[in-house]
RNA sequence: GGUGCCGUACCCAAGUGGUAAGGGACAGGUCUGCAAAACCUCCAUGCAUCGGUUCGAAUCCGAUCGGCACCUCCA
């Protein structure tokens, strides 16, 4: 199936052709594991995760490589930055290597709950440094660095090209505007390679070098693992937003510098999810994690559909109403599949119809044109409302939908049968006999007292059912 | 100072030239002693404001107001 994608390389949309016909190599930004990710880091791996099987429910066979960054990533630019990992450690009193397995093994714990597919290839930094060297090694050798200070520097002014993607008007950036200009920069844009100063004296992870002992500039790590496990030009490169003009920049001159060769072909950002005071960011106090939203009486995945509502280039409102509603739809949207697995005993019926068809195919051109998500779940909706297509159909479209969607659609929510107390059992009966004699006030204060018990009483045809209320 | 984005109902939100998707909430109805559940129905002549282009504008252009982001670290 023909995929089209929004390329922030020419912001428009363009078909998507693989440099390999059939085969798509794409690598994502993964988390730098110094804390815990909130939902909004998350948003980006949902949508990177729709993009993912998208490409593949399209056909493609796909490589999907994710780094963790477990080193490098530096609290401030220039010299007065820290290492996050180092911080934490210090912060924290746990060696920067217990921190990084804590908060990689969180973040595989959130995203295993929200239903993103792990990555083909997930490498960390600190497993790859001889990469990063030997790639410093060759930007060295087409003249693209220099060494001040003690620290080696990427030298923008020796790549033209230089902020491309980002449309940066180099000589219109008030520099130094917000942050100190570092002092061995030559060009305040240049970025550094290899660390050997720096905020150094406590740096634990630090590895010997043709330039002395230190460690690597954030930038070089997701250059060098890409194009290790997908080669020096691959297809997609996707992350979010705020990455445009920093990171992806400085990744695009260092590896575009060094091969000589267009390095990636479609470039693809998620929007933030913010809230009503704008972003979430982890230095605005307290931030919104999966565990606090469980706590909280929400699943993983009602954020997965709330996600799902919005599109990924839009920034998307978070609140606690806007959460409840993206639950009470999943609910409702699961109570209706079940009741047609129920009716048709979970027995799928070919997709025969022209009805039928013809909500796929809108389905598909949905999801196949810059991940038209929302719209594609509209259609779901649509079908469950359909009264022409018969309950075997929709559970196969169901099941294709939820292949994309991802939300334990035709899954059986398992109770926690939790035995129902002696005491509420005896009044539920008691209720019952109250209303077999139509005595209806009785029945009432029994139910009431049944609820401030923490129960919820609810007829059926089959008589009485009893909740725990949440 | 530079760059970019956004403003659609009570809330979230889709929609980039052809007459406003979807979800949630609310309201009404069927059913039920009532409630809940389920099902049905209703819910923006309107898309921040004002102009312009067009047969036709939420969509394109200009201005204004309001909000946000990036140019430090960030998904």
């Amino acid at each position: 199936m023909e995929v089209s994608i929004y390329n922030t390389m020419s912001r428009s949309i363009e078909p998507f052709i693989p440099l390999e016909k059939g085969k798509v190599g794409m690598y994502c930004c993964g988390p730098t594991v110094y804390n815990y990710a909130h939902i909004g880091n998350l948003r980006t791996y949902i949508f990177e995760d729709l993009l993912h099987r998208i490409l593949t429910y399209s056909g493609y066979d796909l490589t999907h490589v994710m780094n963790i960054t477990d080193v490098g990533h530096l609290s401030d630019d220039g010299d007065e930055g820290e290492d996050k990992m180092e911080r934490r450690s210090r912060e924290s009193g746990m060696s920067v290597y217990d921190i990084a397995e804590m908060y990689t093994k969180s973040f595989f714990t959130d995203t295993s709950a929200l239903n993103i597919i792990t990555p083909d290839v997930t490498c960390r930094a600190t497993a790859h440094i001889g990469e990063m060297i030997g790639l410093i090694r060759r930007l060295e050798k087409n003249g693209h660095t220099y060494i001040s200070g003690g620290n080696v520097y990427f030298s923008i002014d020796t790549f033209p090209a230089y902020g491309r993607m980002a449309r940066l008007k180099l000589d219109q950036l008030s520099s130094g505007a917000r942050i100190e200009v570092d002092e061995n920069k030559r060009n305040p844009k240049d970025f550094v390679l290899w660390f050997t100063k720096g905020k150094f004296e406590n740096q634990t992870m630090k590895w010997d070098s043709p330039w002395g002992v230190g460690y690597p500039g954030w930038h070089l790590e997701c250059s060098a693992m890409s194009m290790k496990y997908l080669g020096e030009s691959f297809d997609i490169h996707c992350g979010g937003i705020d990455h445009v003009s920093v990171h992806h920049t400085n990744e695009i001159a260092q590896s575009e510098a060094a091969t000589g060769k267009e390095w990636v072909k479609y470039w693809v950002h998620g929007e933030f999810l913010i809230d009503e005071t704008g972003k979430m960011s982890k230095s605005k106090g307290d931030f919104l994690t999966i565990s606090l939203l469980k706590e909280k009486g929400y699943d993983a995945l009602d954020y997965r559909y709330f996600c799902l509502t919005g599109h990924y280039r839009s920034q998307l409102i978070f609140s606690w109403d806007a959460l409840s509603a993206a639950r009470s739809g999943r609910t409702n949207l699961k109570k209706q599949v079940a009741s047609l697995i129920q009716e048709t005993g979970g027995k799928k019926t070919e997709i025969s119809s022209d009805a039928a068809q013809a909500v796929l195919d809108e389905f598909n051109g949905h999801i196949t044109t810059d991940l038209h998500v929302p719209q594609a779940l509209a259609v779901l909706w649509k079908l469950m409302k359909d009264k022409d297509i018969t309950s075997g159909e929709k559970l196969s479209l169901i099941e294709m939908m939820d292949s994309i969607f991802a939300l334990d659609l035709l899954k059986e929510e398992k109770k926690e049968s939790e035995p129902i107390p002696q005491e509420i059992l005896d009044l539920v009966q008691k209720r019952a006999e109250a209303k077999k004699a139509r005595d209806f006030a009785l029945a009432d204060s029994l139910r009431d007292e049944i609820g401030e018990k923490g129960y919820t009483v609810k007829d059926t045809k089959d008589g009485a059912e009893i909740f725990r209320n949440m």
